[in-house]
DNA sequence: TCATCGACCATACCTTCGTGTGATGACATT
DNA sequence: AATGTCATCACACGAAGGTATGGTCGATGA
């Protein structure tokens, strides 16, 4: 199973160099990979399927942008893809940089065909379960986004373990009102019980962080 | 706040050059650092300060051992201070092995004093966070191993949500059993709410992955 | 053998929770 | 003016949770 690509993903390799470019491309897709290629950082923005599932190969010497800062530059963008870095002229400091971005690996041209599927591979694998980890998360703020004011303050006083009495005293409401906006809260987030309820709030911190 | 080094915390230089390690030392120590020198790992795994906060500044080119196998040993020995690597002969693929590893810094030689001040730094943060979660974590693993089996089966379901009439149902039990179980867990896990137990379990389940 | 501990259950009682009915007032939108 | 949402509360009832009393049974260990 992890080593099971999947067709839906696309690898997004940005090089200027085209035949390099090109070449990647046939190797990957002789593995049952998409590939599509970009010979800037600008081309590559302006592709349209930045948010379906895949991840990037990047080289690090571009006309204009440097790979590096444009690794960096990924996350403010909203883009989450997984990055693969290349280069022919990097030197270690480069590659810890990378790695402490976040990259899944660095490669110094040339590589071995079978080193960069192996990386796209984990990359991949990386993001999906991304994907899978947001997309939860992303179910859990949108209904939460449902909730009125008082009851996220309800809500977030229950899930720090909380009796009715005791929010009701703290927000100055009656038991009953408190009861109320606690179970609009459970039913408008889905959560079957209070356990669930707890997870989802931790949830909702962690992507506060 | 997070450029505070403790002074409680060692800085295990290991390095079997002594001229490099001493250096290293002194500049740690003229920052208020505490710095101890090995010139093998068999060395450094003999001293009996392995638990205490810290950090290990390793070379890659050691006698006998290979300072990147022993980063990945470090695991199955129990240590778990953050590691810095440095290196005069290293190359890319090295530091990205290192990085994947986990390693704080890679630092080719020479390094300027203030990269090393600054790597020995954050691997310090590190491992204070580390520590201060690994804590937690501890005392709620203790805890938990003063559960009985049966007490053990029933936190289980309720941690999932479930309510006693169900858990009873499930495990063949009366209603009352069920309470009296919850009730000892709680006790013996010093949770004062659902809540809390929720997510005393969900740290347990973090640490067995 | 006696003590201890884990597991089990009944009965009883109180607390807490969840929900429904019915109602009021504020404010925003249509 | 009418509608809708939010927020508030009283009263009431049944469900669920928590604890205590008192007792049985079997295994373990001093």
């Amino acid at each position: 199973m992890p080593n099971t690509p999947n067709e839906s993903s696309v690898v997004h390799i940005v090089d200027d160099d085209v035949d390099l470019g090109d070449g990647l491309s046939s190797v990957l897709r002789s593995v049952g990979l998409n590939a599509k290629t970009y010979r800037s950082t600008q081309e590559f923005l302006r592709a349209d399927d930045l948010d379906a599932p895949g991840c990037i190969v990047l080289d690090i010497r571009l006309p204009g942008t440097n790979g590096l800062d444009f690794q960096e530059e990924l996350v403010g963008l909203g883009v989450r893809l997984p990055v693969i870095l290349m280069t022919g002229h990097g030197d270690i400091p480069m590659s810890v940089r990378a790695m402490k971005a976040g990259a899944v690996d660095f490669l110094p041209k040339p590589f071995r065909d079978q080193d960069m599927i192996d990386a796209v591979t984990a990359a991949i694998n990386r993001d999906r379960l991304q994907r899978a980890s947001e997309q939860q998360a992303v179910a859990i703020v949108d209904r939460y986004a449902t909730l009125s004011p008082r009851e996220r303050e309800v809500m977030a006083l229950v899930t720090a373990g909380k009796m009715n009495k005791q929010i009701a005293g703290e927000l100055g409401l009656s038991e009953v009102t408190v009861k109320i906006h606690r179970g609009a809260g459970m039913r408008k987030m889905g959560a079957r019980s209070l356990a669930d309820l707890v997870r989802m709030a931790d949830t909702l911190k962690d992507r506060t962080r």
